[in-house]
DNA sequence: CATCGTGGCGATACGGTGTATTGGCCAATA
DNA sequence: TATTGGCCAATACACCGTATCGCCACGATG
């Protein structure tokens, strides 16, 4: 049951020779263009010209393919920076943008096991850089970052996806909820949400992002100074 | 398109006739019991004794099934107490302990937009009670708290899981994985983590979750009393 | 060189899914 | 009583993940 680690034939792979990657790349493919839906081991077969059933020599299971296509993406996420701040603001922010190229990878987050090599090698980039923390403190206020930047990048793309899928058929969607969520306001059931959502200004997404992280950060400066 | 509104028939139900709430109601069990991949359609009409196309006269797809199981979550997370960081704490471990009844809940948790009635309900309990907070600051707190919670929650149940799934064979497990970690552990490339795994101590996930959930309202306090 | 064995690969098959369509039956109305 | 309308069940379709089977081509062996 090796999941991530899979010997490829020796002798040097033909071009045109399926290989794992070859699978991983075709399947990610489709996830950026049409979502994780889209995904389906007929339709990455068939994106490789090659029966469906070929897929099995490389893969064990559809959500063993999820696992390499998350690990994938976490090759693309090598925080930088120097200092404890910088690595973690560097690691949601980069989470962040990857999320943004595979919006598919913002369902996955969190949501399996990380432990392909990527996955380790970015958690290593991480935790090497917290330096003059304590070991006991170190997992502790990563996993606080990660959870953050999971949940907010998950919120973030769903209501991108609802806005899109609005703004093909924006009439629709006015039709749907502007009256039910209309009713609802004016039912008077909810005051203070209707003072905030009137009154309060609103922030986009990039901004909304930075500040819930920069609110976490300064609470683990502040615990870092005691 | 009315997702969260459907008007029940007028006169009085009969007792075993069919309705949305039985419907969820049956899903939600089918969700505990098996997790969401249990819950299809065919088998939520087959609890009720039902043919599967009867679920169309109650629900318009699938996807508003889900819809209304998670707003029927919602019902049961009325955070409490009094001030600002009691409110959102408890929005935070009541949503913990929903998910806890209801693991399937945690991957739905920001997958989908929170416009269900009672999502809006929990949602005015938790802004009415940030007396003192300007208008502008409410939702950005609000928010980070509730991205931290369903990052925390979906990672801690997706631990659960995996620890569950290998408890059952946990031999086949360590086999599969004992060695593949192992082996990165002992090639030495990641230094940093196999320090901070060997020599810190391990919180369990009650105290872990406490610890970032009060890293961030840390960070709020510090940002309101500025 | 002929034959046999083998192993990889394609096709087929199975049980499941969400949902569209069809057709029949029952009850209320003209 | 004849008709019509609406509800409900059954059927149907396209697709899914994956198990199985049978064929064919190739390498080893007599």
């Amino acid at each position: 049951m090796l999941v991530w680690e899979r010997p490829e034939p020796p002798d040097r792979p033909t071009p045109g020779a399926l290989s794992r990657d070859r699978i991983v790349r075709a399947a990610i493919l489709l996830a950026d263009a049409d979502g994780l839906d889209a995904v389906s081991l007929r339709k990455v077969a068939a994106a490789l010209e090659v029966g469906p059933m070929r897929l099995y020599g490389y893969i064990a299971t559809k959500d063993e393919l999820l696992d390499l296509m998350s690990d994938a993406v976490y090759a693309e996420i090598q925080p930088a920076g120097e200092g404890w701040r910088a690595a973690l603001t560097s690691l949601a922010e980069t989470t962040r943008d990857a999320a943004h190229r595979h919006e598919w990878f913002a369902d996955l987050l969190g949501g399996r096991p990380r432990l392909g090599p990527h996955a380790l090698a970015q958690g290593e980039a991480v935790v090497s850089r917290m330096s003059g923390i304590h070991v006991d403190d170190v997992m502790p206020m990563v996993g606080a970052v990660n959870a953050y930047v999971a949940g907010a990048v998950r919120q973030e793309i769903t209501e991108r996806r609802a806005e899109r899928t609005s703004g093909l058929d924006k009439r629709q969607w006015q039709a749907a909820f502007g009256p039910y969520l209309q009713r609802l306001f004016a039912s008077g059931r909810f005051p203070a949400m209707s003072a905030v959502v009137h009154d309060a200004a609103h922030l986009d997404a990039d901004r909304s992002f930075r500040l819930g992280l920069d609110l976490l950060l300064d609470g683990i400066a502040a615990r870092l100074a005691r």
